[in-house]
DNA sequence: TAAACATATGAACAGTTATTCATATATTCA
DNA sequence: TGAATATATGAATAACTGTTCATATGTTTA
């Protein structure tokens, strides 16, 4: 089964997985998250970059599922929300870097 | 230095090389091309897709290395160049599918 | 409750990209 | 060499996407 074909649904879902790291924005902000958890403000200023840009971009993330929230006060904090984030990340940069 | 910051530059090389994983043709070229060489007119047909269509595809997916090329008369059979590519789609369907 | 702060959202614009059509290039074979 | 076949390429178009600006929502604190 690991090697078939996958219906064409599931390559859609995949295609779309791979659109959201294939913007250089999103890739700075997962991996400012690679650490630890950030602030949206936080993100803005080390990045520097609007914070409107950064919060709609976390938002595509986030419909994603690739980062989740925690709500502190006046805070969201972002954070990553799974440990292929990482994963698929080093496995390009491996790519690239070669 | 394996979790340091890439350089900006690396980052969008690497968004480039996501982003041509980010189109369902391409990823379905790919995966055509998972077991075995393809000549662009096989692919054209087994995916039901305009030659000239699959000719561009390929193109960008042979600039970015991850598809090599071998001759052999009029034909010219199309192959994954990196194991890399299995691997990153992989590691995309993991996500995908949990 | 009002002001201040943090984040989210909607509309608009500019830039990018996938596909198609028409055609060019390259190779084989009669 | 000329016809037939396989692939590549360029231009045009339609659809998509990232950023910005303006503003709305939600939370704290004075």
């Amino acid at each position: 089964m690991k090697n078939s074909i996958p219906e064409l649904e599931v390559l859609f879902e995949l295609a779309d997985l791979f659109k959201v790291f294939g913007d250089s924005t999103r890739l700075r902000i997962m991996y400012t998250l690679f650490g630890e958890e950030r602030s949206v403000g936080e993100i803005a200023d080390s990045l520097n970059m609007e914070q409107s840009t950064i919060s709609h971009q976390l938002r595509v993330l986030r419909t994603n599922k690739l980062v989740k929230i925690r709500r502190d006060g006046k805070q969201i904090y972002y954070s990553l929300d799974d440990d292929h984030v990482k994963k698929i990340i080093e496995m390009g940069l491996d790519h690239v870097l070669e």
